[in-house]
DNA sequence: CAGGATCCTAATCGATACTG
DNA sequence: CAGTATCGATTAGGATCCTG
C-alpha cells in the first residue's frame, strides 16, 4: 500500500484556491506586457498595439476591458479630433510591477545557467 | 490625422520579448501552486495531487515534467516497494515564490477593495 | 504509486473585415 | 483612432483507461 500521505507544510496564507485565483491577475500572456507598458504612464491604445507587436487588437482590446474591471488599470477618453483613449495604471496595478519584475529576474537567471552549465533541459 | 504616437518611456530593461518569455515561466493554471506546495519541502506525485484536488494526473504531469526541464524543480526515484517519486524545489525555484507571494498580496488587497468600496466592475 | 495514451471541452490568440 | 464581430488555429485542461 505504499507510503502515508504526509501533511502539507506549507503554511496556510494562500491557500490553493487563493493562489489559483490571484494568479488569474495576469492570466494570458499579454496582461503583463501591458501592465508593464502602463507603468512609465499613460498610454492610448494604438501606442499599446504598437508597444507590443504580436498582439492583436481583439486581444488588447479584451485584456484592458479585463484589467480594467479588475480595478488593475483606468480608462480616461480624450476629446480630440479622431477620438483617443488613454490607459493608465491605477496604484494597485502599479504593486504589480515588482512581481513582474522578480519573474523576468528568475527567467534571466534561467537563460544565463542554461548558457553556461552542461544541463540544458530546458525545451 | 490625429495625435502622433509618443515613444514608450518604459526603460529596456525587459523589452517584452523577455517579458513574455519569462512570463512563460508559470505558465498555465497550476505551475505556481506546484511550486508553491514545493516550497516547504519535498513532494511525492501523489502528495501534490492531493495538496491541488482539482488537477488531474495529466496536467500535474506535464507541469513537472516542464519545470524540471526548465531546472526549476529536482526529481528523484525512491526505491520504495510501490516506487515513488519525490519532487524538490531547486533555488532558482525558490526565487519564484516572491513573485507568487507579490502577486497575491495584490489580488489580495483587490478582493478587499471589492467589498470594501462601491466600485465593483469585476466580473 | 507514478504517469503515459486517448478523447474531448474550453479558453486564448491572430487575422481580417467592419463600425462609430 | 478605437474598438467590435466572426472564424479558424493553438493550447491548457479534465476525464477515463491502462501500464510498469
Amino acid at each position: 500500500m505504499g507510503l502515508p500521505l504526509r501533511k502539507s507544510k506549507v503554511d496556510a496564507p494562500p491557500p490553493i484556491c487563493p493562489l489559483t485565483e490571484c494568479m488569474s491577475l495576469l492570466r494570458g500572456a499579454w496582461a503583463p506586457n501591458v501592465i508593464w507598458y502602463l507603468s512609465a504612464g499613460p498610454r492610448r491604445f494604438g501606442e499599446l498595439r504598437h508597444d507590443i507587436p504580436r498582439i492583436s487588437a481583439r486581444v488588447l482590446s479584451a485584456r484592458l476591458r479585463e484589467l480594467e474591471g479588475k480595478g488593475l488599470i483606468g480608462r480616461r477618453v480624450l476629446a480630440t479630433s479622431p477620438p483617443s483613449v488613454e490607459y493608465t495604471l491605477t496604484a494597485l496595478g502599479h504593486e504589480l510591477i515588482p512581481a513582474i519584475k522578480a519573474i523576468v529576474e528568475v527567467g534571466t537567471k534561467l537563460k544565463a545557467q542554461v548558457h553556461t552549465k552542461r544541463r540544458p533541459a530546458g525545451k
